[in-house]
Parts: C-alpha cells; structure tokens; sequence
RNA sequence: GGGCACGUAGCUCAGCCAGGAUAGAGCGUCGGACUUCUAAUCCGAUGGUCAUGGGUUCGAAUCCCAUCGUGCUCGCCA
C-alpha cells in the first residue's frame, strides 16, 4: 500500500463556526476534545447484543440461524428492537408464528449482556428491551461529549470528489446540489471515522476552457453587450466566454473557422506541453475558478485541494493509461481513433481514449487521475451529475481492466436542479444563480427574525449582529437542508417559493430545537446550576426520568452514531436528515413534558439536564454532519 | 429506438438496497394550546388503487418481469 502523500501535512486551517470543518481534535465549542470518549454508540452494540443472544436462541433450538430478521418496532411498541424470525420458522417447525415467537423468546438468554435485559413477544414478534445502563451510558456518553457521534477513527484515507464544475461561470442553483451533497458526504465519512480529503477536479484542458481562453484575448469590454450581473470576477468574465460562444454560433464562417484555428492551437499547445499556452489558459481558469471558490465559501463548501487535469497530462501519466490501454486486449484501432469496447461490462458505447491526431480526451486524463487517487487514498467517492452516468461507468470498466480494485471507488450520483422552462446554463446564460439564491434565502430568514422579535417571550434583546447571524445560519442552512435531505436521485424543478420555503420540516425547525437546548443550559449556567456531562462530570441517575418523553429522547440520541455509520456507509447524508427531524419530534415532546430547571427536584433538574446536554451535542453535530450551522439563539 | 434513473395523500418528501406490526411526515384545509426553560413549537381532524398489470412469497410500497409516464444519456465534447 502506497504511503498517502498527506500524511503528515498539516490541514489548512479554518473556522470552527457551526456548519465549517474543524480538524480533528478541536472542538465546536472551543473546549479540548478527549478521544477516549469516542464511543461507537450504545444501540449499535444493543444491536449485537441481540444478534448474538438470539443466534444462540435459534441454535440452541436447532433453527436456523442465517436470517435473524431484526428491525426497528414501531413507535408505539416501547421495544428497542424486534424479531420477525417467527414467520419463517413458523414453516420449519410446523407451528404459529406465534408460538414460535414464544418458544423462541423463551430460549433466549440475556444473561452476561450490558445492556440487553428483556425479552417478549407481540404476537408473532419477538420483543427486546434495553435496561437503565442503556440510557445511563447514553447519556454518560452523550451529554459528556462534544463529539458524540463520531465514531472511531477507522485509519482510512478517503477523497471526496465534488462539485468540480468546468471554470466557465458563476455557479448557478442547477449545480448546486453538487456541493451540497459532496460537503455532507465529505462530513458524514468524517464523523464516521476515515480521514477524509475533499478535493475540487479542475477540468482546465477541455474545448471549453480553450475557447474561453480565445474568447478573453479577442474580444473587449466594448465588445459586450451587458454589464457584470454581480461584482466578482466569475461574472464578469463569463460575458467573454457567452460572446466567444455567440460568435461561433452567428458569425460567419470565414470568421468561425479562424477562430476555431486558434482554439484548436490552443488545445494543441496544452497536450504538446506548451508553457505559454498553460499560462494563457491558466489566467482564465485560476481567475474564474477564484470567484467560484467565493461563491461555494458562502455555502460554505470549502476544499482541501484544487486538482488540475492538465497536471495529468503534463506528469505523462496521461500518456502511460493511453500505451497501457493499448495493450489491453480490449482496445481496437477503428475509424483512426484508439478504443476500448467495454461489452463485458455491459457497456455496448466504444469508448474512444485517443484521438485520430493522437491527443487525450477527458475521461483518458480521468483515468490517470482516478489512479493518482488510488495511489494517495485507500478510498475515493465522487459525487456527480446523473449526465456524467455513462462515463462514470467507463471509467470504472477501465480503471478495473487496468488492474485497479475499483471496490474502493464510489459514486454518489444527483439529478439536475432545473427551472420550470428547462435546464440552467452557464453558456446561454439561463439559470438562477446559486449567489442569487443564497441572498434571497438569508434576506427572507432576516424578515422573519424580525417580525419575530415583537411577539419574543425570551428578553434576550438581539442586536443587530445577532440578527444578521441568525438570518445567515437560518437562511443559508434552510437552503443546504432543502437540498441535503432529499434523496439525490430525485429530480428537482426549482421554485423560488419551495427553496425558501422556512416551514416544518426544513433547518429552522430542527435547528429550533438546538437553540431551545442552549437557551435552557445558558439560563441554567445564569442561575449558576452545573450541567452534569458539561460543567461537571456526569453523575446523574437516569432513574429519576420517570416521564417516557425523557427515555425516549435517549433512545433518539443512543442511535445517532448508528445513523452516522449507515449514512457513511451508504454514502446517503440525507438519511442524517431524516433522523434530526424524528430526533426533534423527540425533543420536542420532552421540552413540552419536561420542565427542566423548575423540576420538582434537583435530582430530577439534574437528570434532564444532562438529557438537554446530551441533545444539544447530538443535533449540534447532526447538522454539522448535513453542513447546516446550528445557531445557539434564533 | 438502446441503456440508466425516477413515479408513494391536492403539493413537497421519508420508507425501498438487507420484504414483516394499522404505509409515515410536512405544506394545505379545519379546530385547539402562549401570565410557562424561545409558539420558527405543540395537540387534534382531514387526506393514499404506494403509476398500471402480472409474478415470487405465509407476507410486497419494498424483490422479479412487462407496460405507461417523466428525466438523463447514447460525440474523436466535458
């Protein structure tokens, strides 16, 4: 295994703010962060606690054992988890599910177990109830830790590949979910325990960059027809690439033809090596690329690395993928072009990986990036557009036939965001601009603050900067929720009035429930009350929340690191989504049932609010994972 | 036309990969709850042939096949 080149360097330093990346270690709330704390998480290990002793049942009755059949019960049943096993075995055994569940409950054992105490039947399910020590270590752990929910470092570099749209423009709402996704995919694997680099592929040696290039050194500020819609470089340089696009639709063709000579003397240069030409394009892309990155810093989506595919050509690993494709039994000459017929995977399109005049195309200089990948990461997801399907699928069929294990490759594809009148495009010019939106999110977010502030109960007295924060956290976090928690497959017709729609079910909703629990640990701490896992060790005794709102929110907060592990492992941050929605009904029900600092006895004050504790850490990094700021007051 | 996705309440979506308890939320509509740790909240009512038809199974929104609809794709573009 090849040293990560990496390793040891230093990551660049950011802001630890709410929704930002922090190195590992820090903390969001500025306090060290203990390792030794990192737990994987008590439902996980209910969950093999159940596995075990109900294998043993099975077998200890001479059942099988392949197919345990655990699930999550339903709300209503107060069991942590439940078996359908009974259904199968009813066949084997010759009797009703039913009975079965009951011999089945009746042979297990729970002695030996920490947290498995209970075993019953609900007709033809067979019930398990976790014990007090389940909810004590959750909230030990919980209400203790900033971190809760990562879970421990599994020693595996990882590249989250996103975003990584062509330099042309300004980044408009139909890419948009490209970073959005990719960041909380980035930060789902980062709480989920690998090391995780997220890296923005520039593709700087394509036809479009070329005639932008051409575009930028023939025409003039006269030439244009309009002013900068924005002011940073990304729009007003974009002007030059539509005009260069215009002109070689409209002019003539005498004209069209001299211009595609330079284009194409400029795509030669860049595969002949040609210092003056990299420069050439280089300006363009370094200065459009530099607004973007300005752009995506507001989500914010911010990058370890800016890879340049010219980079691939000028290392001659482009060159090296080409000879060694060529040796493949795999690859044809055809019609002057070298190409690989990719049918054994299913895939009947040749792909093409030399030109006729012996230059690269894309996905050849792709692929020599992917190996550099493989090279430098035990893992790579890419997170890309569903057009860019096909030659995913290229890619992956040729990276395998070159000899790489492209188990460790993952893709996590998205459908475009479109208008209701069709596609967004940087080259026509059509399309809402993801800057646009952002502003009118939070312009919104700041009306409703402050038509809020009148009828506010809480005499906290925001100043004007609090207000501007939490317009920020509210309407940018509104925007990455929207987007981070529907599953990314799914097509999206954009409407200005659902995006900014700030109702139930989107980021204030959940991110109330994160200020509800700093309001009361911040009244707590003004009243001087120590918050036990916060100012103070936890020592508090779960036996005194008798009310079920209270058990129930710790049996949310244990599954958190279990949510975390699936979403990672699925490569799916909008199931985190979907818990911190479940987890603020949770919430929501327990501030409703349980009054905290005016409980009936310091015993019981204690005990929630080490529970207040334990659900701010969880929502606060939940949202986190999504890329969403969680606000201390809103 | 071939390939790949998607189709769940009037609308926006979970659930599907690893089949199992009465298919869940929100918005909307209607009706309730603020002298209380923040009402950006909560409670109740309303609303579904899970696109259609078959198949597998004790059991299908979930797996398989077909059909219909929508999107993407099928360049010596990226």
């Amino acid at each position: 295994m090849p040293k990560p080149l990496n390793s040891g360097r230093s990551r660049p330093s950011r802001t630890v703010r709410g929704g930002g990346r922090r190195p590992r270690g820090a903390s969001r709330f500025g306090r060290a962060y203990y390792p030794q704390y990192r737990t994987a998480g008590m439902f996980r290990q209910f969950r093999s606690e159940v596995s075990s002793a109900l294998a043993d049942a099975l077998a200890s009755l001479d059942l099988p054992t392949d197919d345990l059949g655990i699930e999550r019960p339903p709300d209503d049943m107060d069991a942590t988890l439940a078996s359908s096993v009974a259904f199968r075995l009813a066949g084997v055994v010759g009797d009703a599910p039913p009975n079965v569940a009951s011999d089945v409950a009746g042979a297990v054992d729970v002695e030996g177990y920490d947290y498995l105490v209970d075993v019953d039947t609900a007709g033809p399910y067979v019930n398990f109830h976790a014990g007090e020590r389940y909810l004590a270590d959750t909230l030990g752990s919980a209400a203790d830790d900033e971190a809760y929910g990562s879970l421990p470092d599994r020693d595996t570099t990882t590249v989250v590949e996103h975003t990584s749209a062509n330099p042309t423009g300004p980044v408009h709402v139909g890419r948009a979910r490209n970073p959005i996704v990719g960041d909380a995919v980035a930060n789902v694997l980062e709480y989920a325990g690998y090391d995780v680099d997220r890296h923005y592929y520039v593709n700087d040696a394509g036809r479009q960059m070329a005639v932008f290039t051409w575009a930028y050194e023939t025409f003039d500020e006269d030439d244009l027809d309009d002013e900068p819609a924005r002011d940073r470089v990304e729009y007003d340089l974009v002007r030059y690439y539509r005009k260069g696009n215009e002109f070689l639709e409209n002019a003539d063709p005498d004209a069209v033809e001299a211009a595609e000579a330079e284009i194409s003397a400029i795509l030669q240069g860049l595969e002949g090596g040609d210092e003056a030409t990299y420069e050439r394009v280089g300006e363009v892309v370094d200065a459009v690329l530099g607004g973007m990155k300005g752009c995506l810093a507001r989500l914010p989506a911010e990058f370890d690395e800016f890879v340049k595919e010219t980079r691939f050509m000028l290392d001659g690993s482009t060159d090296d993928v080409a000879d060694r494709l060529k040796e493949t039994e795999y690859a044809v000459y055809e019609e002057d072009a070298w190409q690989l017929e990719l049918d054994d995977w299913g895939i009947d399109k040749n792909l093409v990986f030399l030109r006729s005049d012996d230059t690269s195309l894309y996905t050849t200089r792709d692929l020599a990036h992917h190996e550099w990948k493989f090279e430098n990461y035990d893992r790579a997801v890419t997170v890309l557009g569903e057009d860019h399907k096909l030659q995913a699928d290229q890619l992956d069929a040729t990276l395998e036939l070159l000899g790489n294990d492209v188990d460790q490759l993952g893709h996590v594809i998205y459908s475009y965001v479109n208008l209701p009148e069709g596609k967004m495009s940087t080259r026509k010019g059509t399309g809402v601009m993801l800057d646009d939106l952002l502003d009118e999110a939070v312009d919104r977010a700041r009306a409703a603050v402050e038509s809020r502030m009148d009828d506010r109960i809480r005499d906290d007295d925001l100043t004007e900067e609090d207000v501007e924060r939490i317009a920020h956290q509210v309407g940018i976090g509104a925007v990455r929720y929207d987007i981070v928690s529907k599953q990314p497959a799914k097509a999206i017709t954009f409407e200005w009035e659902e995006a900014l729609d700030f109702e139930a079910q989107s980021a204030p909703y959940v991110q109330y429930v994160h200020a509800r629990c700093c309001g009361i640990l911040d009244e707590a701490e003004s009243a001087g009350i120590a918050v036990p896992g916060v100012s103070d060790p936890v020592d508090v005794d779960v036996a005194a929340l008798e009310t079920d709102a209270a058990r129930e929110l710790l049996r949310e907060v244990a599954r958190f690191p279990a949510v975390i592990e699936s979403a990672a492992e699925d490569l799916e941050p909008h199931t985190v989504a979907t818990f911190t929605r479940e987890f603020a009904e949770a919430y929501n029900a327990f501030y409703r049932e349980c009054p905290v600092l005016t409980a009936e006895s310091d015993e019981l004050r204690d005990a929630r609010l080490a529970v207040v504790a334990a659900a701010r850490h969880t929502m606060a990094n939940a949202l986190d994972a999504l890329g969403v700021e969680a606000p201390e007051s809103m």
